[in-house]
DNA sequence: CTGTTAGCGCGTTCAA
DNA sequence: TTGAACGCGCTAACAG
C-alpha cells in the first residue's frame, strides 16, 4: 500500500504538502494541489486511519457495549447508534455484554485501549456501578444507554419507564383490574425497577393494596415461571403485565400452558413487545420505547460531550407510547366486580 | 496516561524489556519481570491499541458490513459474528449499507482505511459485483454473508435456500396447491433469486406449470402490494409464500385488507419469519436461518483465510430448518380440486 | 505558499 | 538476559 512518502516523490512535494491537502488544512497552489490529487490517485493511495489517529489522538470512532444484542429493543438501539455514528462520521466499535459484568468490564477495558472518542454503554443487570466510578476517572465521554443510574455524574438517555408504567396502569386499573401479576425481571436492572415503581404509583394513586398484587422479580427465567404458573393457579388475578419482551414471551407460554386466553381470562399487557403486533392474535397491549431514537439521542449526547467536556450531565427521558390492544379489552371482570 | 516509556523508568529497565513482558514474546529474569508488572500496576498502564497495531501492522480488529440492520435476520447474524469475534480476541466494527451501493463502498472504504484484518459483507441489493473486483485485488481477507455470488473468489457463508424453497414447495404441492403467489422481493438480491429458483426446481419435478404462478419481485413495496392485491382478487390462488420477514409482514397486512383469512382462505408460509411463532395466531409455516450461526461461520472462516492466505475459497451453506404450522393447513383446497 | 522535523506509542532488529 | 535505536504513517509546530 502506498503511503505519503510515495505520493510526495510523486508529486514531488514535501510529505506535509500532501497532508495539507488531504485535510485541507492550509491553503495550497492550485496546480501543485493537483498534481498531489493525481498522484494519489495513480498511486491508489489511501489514508491510513490508524497512523493518523495516533498522531491526532483521536480515532474519530466511538464504543458501545450492550448488555444483550439478541433482544429485539437493544438490537434496534444498536441500529439507531450505528446510523447516527456515521451521521456525524464515526465508526461505531461494538461489544456485547452479555448481561455479564465481566464481559461488560472486559469490553470496555477493550474499547478504551482501543482509544474510542467515547462510549455509549447499556449495563449488564449485575454489574457493579463501582466499575462507572473508575470510568468516571477516565476522560473518555460515557453515555449511559437504556439502563441509567440517574446518582451518577454521566449524560444519560432512557425511557420514561415509571410514568409509562403509570399510564398503562392507571388504565389497567380504570378497566376494573385490582390484582396484577407483574413480571418484573432482575430488580437489578434500573430500568425494569423503574417500571415497578410506576406500578406501585399507580395503584398509590388509585387507593388499590399493592400487597395484594404478585411481582415476580426473579433472576432465574425457571423459578419466575414456576412463581407465575402458582400465582395464576392461586386466582384472582385479573391482568399480568411482563416488563420485557423475553418476560412477555415466558408469560405468554405460560398462561397457555395453564390453559388461560388472552384476553379472555386474563388481560396481558407487556413493555418492548414483539414486531408486528397488529398482524397476529392476541393483539397485545404494549408500551413501546423509541429504541432506535434512544440510540440516536445517545450519539448526539456523547457528541456534544466530546465537543465541550465542561457542562453539568444531562438525562434525556424520551417517551414510550402506549398501544393499546385487545389483550387488555373485553375480558370478563365479573370476579372481581362488587 | 502512562505510557511504556513510564513503566521502563520506574522498573528501571528498557522500554523493550517492558515490551517483552508485555507480550510474552522472550525470557525475562523473573525478578525484572516482577518489577516491571509493579511498575505497569503501579502507574494504571494500559497498552495502546492503536500504536501496536500501527508497529505489528495488525488490527485484531475485522469489519462488518450488513445491509439491513433493522432486519431481524441481519440483527442476529450481528449477535453471532459480534460473539465468535470476541472469542477469538477481535474488535468488531460495524456498519449498515441500508441496502444502498453507496453507503457500502463508503463503509467499506472506512473499514479498510482503519485496516481491519478481514472484512464480513452480506452486500447491498444494488451493489454491483464489480466492488468486489477491486475488493478481490486487497490483500484483506473478505468474506461474504448471506448473499453469495458463488461465481466470485471469495469465502461465503450462506443458507441453502434453493434447497429450502423446494422443500417447502414439495410440501405445499404435496397438500395440493397448485397456484401461488410468491412474493420475492428485490431479484437482484441473490438470496431471494435462490428461493425463487427453489420453487421453479420443485414446480418442475412435480409438473406444475410455472407460467401460471405469480412471482412479485417489484422493488417499490407500494407496487408489490398492489400486484399482490390484484393477484388475489383475480382468484384462485391457495397460497402465498413471502421470501423474507418484511414481506412476510406487507403480505400478511394485504391478505387482511383483502378480507382474507390465513389458513381458511389461503395458505401462507414465509423465509426468516417472526419472533415467537408459536405464541401467536395464525401460526405462520416459516424457512428459518440459522442467522446467529450464519455469523459464527463467517467468523471462522475468516480467521482461517487470515491465518493463510492460500487456499481456494470455500462457500459454506447452512441448513435452514423448515418449520410447519398452521398457515399451511387444514384450508379450504375444494376449489382447485378436480 | 511550502518544506523540515519531531514525535504519537509501540515492536523489533542488532549489539552487548 | 537486557538495552539502544529505528521506524510504522501520519500531523503540527516551526522555519523559511
Amino acid at each position: 500500500m502506498a503511503n505519503m512518502v510515495d505520493v510526495a516523490k510523486m508529486a514531488d512535494v514535501s510529505i506535509s504538502t500532501v497532508s495539507h491537502v488531504l485535510n485541507g488544512t492550509r491553503h495550497v497552489q492550485p496546480e501543485t494541489r493537483q498534481r498531489v490529487i493525481d498522484a494519489i490517485e495513480r498511486t491508489g493511495y489511501r489514508q491510513d486511519a490508524l497512523a493518523r489517529a495516533l498522531r491526532r489522538a483521536r480515532t474519530d470512532s466511538i464504543g458501545l457495549v450492550v448488555s444483550d444484542a439478541g433482544e429485539p429493543a437493544f438490537a434496534e438501539m444498536v441500529h439507531g447508534v450505528e446510523s447516527a455514528a456515521v451521521e456525524h462520521g464515526l465508526t461505531l466499535l461494538l461489544a456485547n455484554s452479555a448481561e455479564d459484568a465481566d464481559r461488560e468490564e472486559r469490553a470496555v477495558e477493550t474499547l478504551l485501549d482501543r482509544r474510542v472518542d467515547g462510549l455509549i454503554l447499556a449495563r449488564a443487570a449485575g454489574s457493579e456501578p463501582a466499575i462507572l466510578q473508575s470510568l468516571g476517572d477516565e476522560k473518555t465521554p460515557v453515555v449511559l444507554l437504556d439502563r441509567l443510574y440517574s446518582e451518577l455524574p454521566f449524560d444519560q438517555v432512557g425511557a420514561d419507564n415509571r410514568d409509562s408504567m403509570r399510564r398503562l396502569t392507571d388504565h389497567l386499573v380504570a378497566a376494573g383490574h385490582r390484582r396484577f401479576v407483574v413480571v418484573s425481571g432482575d430488580a437489578r436492572v434500573p430500568t425494569l425497577q423503574e417500571r415497578v415503581d410506576g406500578f406501585r404509583d399507580a395503584l398509590w394513586a388509585a387507593r388499590v393494596p399493592y400487597e395484594e398484587q404478585v411481582v415476580i422479580d426473579d433472576v432465574d427465567p425457571a423459578v419466575a415461571r414456576a412463581q407465575l404458573a402458582s400465582a395464576l393457579e392461586s386466582g384472582g388475578i385479573t391482568c399480568v403485565i411482563a416488563c420485557s419482551t423475553p418476560l412477555a414471551a415466558m408469560a405468554l407460554e405460560t398462561l397457555g400452558r395453564a390453559g388461560l386466553t388472552t384476553p379472555r381470562d386474563v388481560a396481558f399487557a407487556t413493555f418492548d413487545g414483539f414486531a408486528h403486533p397488529d398482524l397476529f392474535e392476541p393483539r397485545i397491549t404494549t408500551v413501546r420505547q423509541p429504541a432506535f431514537d434512544m440510540g440516536v439521542a445517545a450519539v448526539r449526547l456523547l457528541v456534544e460531550r466530546m465537543a465541550s467536556a465542561e457542562s453539568s450531565p444531562r438525562i434525556v427521558r424520551l417517551r414510550q407510547t402506549l398501544e393499546l390492544r385487545g389483550s387488555t379489552e373485553d375480558h370478563d371482570l365479573r370476579q372481581v366486580r362488587p
